[in-house]
DNA sequence: CAAAAAAGTCACCATGCGGTGACTTTTTCC
DNA sequence: GGAAAAAGTCACCGCATGGTGACTTTTTTG
């Protein structure tokens, strides 16, 4: 009691001692985790405040304390992750896919990589299906750097040479969108339109489809590559 | 008032007297009816017990009567609606689409009926999002129906004697998978990609590029029609 | 008209949620 | 060591939800 607080009216330089740390940052850490494991697992509406703290094994005021609320610990945890594959996933470490002659099989084998790649993600298939019916700290992140992305992406196209029609972009456009829609409904249904949606055997097919529609745009001087 | 409808308490056949009706059946109309106000306007989780009676302006003890539970009334109000458009809606009603001699054009109407009818189908849309991430009876009944109806609409297709290969389905899976993607997205977001899927001129071009990656899957006998 | 069954109303419960204030314990710094 | 600030704990509030029992009103039936 009687514990009058006691700023000194002076000191001198500013910011002094941060005077925090320690365990402080383990809490933290594993409160983001404890995001990704509920999204992992449960799913979304799994994740609120008190399913957090539980998951995390600390207090949920903390939520409060350190990230001003779920909000900003969801924005934390999007800094954190790597939602979106790197451009270097996409086209390789050396840009090796670029260097491929025939524009129609560089296209098929940067849907074929970007496919595995959403694939290879849950969190990233759960918050796409998340952006579908709500809009918050996460989904806005993850639109964000993926708009990012797209833009690095094309101009790396761009600089390599491909001839990029306005067609082109809106085919992409499509089969990116398909993509996204498939590896969401993959986890609840098995075939979309008597395709085979949760092997690789129905995402094969679909990438080889994917590649020669890709043939309608481009001037057949280069004749459809054996399969 | 006093109309008693008064069936005769002897006629023939059983079901005697079923004791019920009359304002029952307005105030089930209200509810079924409340449900789809609330998928229209409010959203996903807006659609609770409490919110429906609340609607309805009926009480929500008699959701559980009635209809035996929140379920009970989305199965419901499942068959009352019609989510999905007809067959005639996407072949017209004298199937005068399939008379088209060209099979990538008859595609590509095929492709535009149906995004047009989707995206006329504000609740349906609202379904579509819904079954990215629940499984209720709502999401189910709709996953039937489209179920029955893809498979009529195939018979259709081959009665009319269209070469369907087997990578004409999977291209018109892909396509029909971004449809509903990006009908989804375009309630939250403006552009997709370079795409502008908040208008009509956006999914113009979209099926424009639709009907030309048709083109790669059929002998090149037709020359590709002028845009 | 009167009795029975249905339709409709009201009050209530337990539970889980997001959020907050006040407390105790640990760490930091002089 | 000692004081202050931080980290962490606990109990609590208001609110909305899904769900149920008991009541009153209306309608049907004899």
């Amino acid at each position: 009691m009687s514990a009058t607080p006691h700023p000194h009216p002076e000191d001198g330089p500013i910011a002094k001692t941060p005077r925090r740390s320690k365990r402080r940052i383990a809490t933290e850490e594993k409160l983001i985790q404890a995001v990704g494991a509920l999204l992992r697992e449960g799913g979304v509406d799994a994740l609120g405040v008190n399913a957090v703290d539980r998951e995390a094994g600390v207090d949920k005021v903390l939520i409060y304390r350190y990230f001003d609320g779920l909000e900003g610990l969801l924005t934390r945890y999007s800094e954190s992750v790597d939602f979106w594959p790197s451009i270097d996933e996409i086209l390789g470490p050396d840009r090796e896919v670029l260097a491929d002659p025939d524009p129609q099989r560089v296209a098929g084998r940067i849907m074929a990589n970007y496919a595995r790649a959403i694939r290879s993600r849950p969190v990233t298939v759960q918050l796409l299906a998340w952006e579908c019916n709500e809009r918050n700290a996460l989904t806005i992140a993850v639109e964000d750097v993926r708009e990012r992305w797209a833009t690095q992406l094309n101009e790396e196209m761009l600089r390599a040479g491909l001839p990029l029609t306005p067609q082109f972009g809106v085919l992409a456009a499509l089969f990116t969108s398909a993509i996204h829609y498939l590896a969401i409904r993959s986890r609840s249904i098995q075939r979309f339109g008597g395709v085979d949606v949760g092997s690789d055997a129905g995402w094969d097919a679909m990438i080889e489809t994917m590649e020669r529609a890709f043939g309608a745009f481009y001037p057949p001087d280069t004749p459809s590559s054996p399969s």
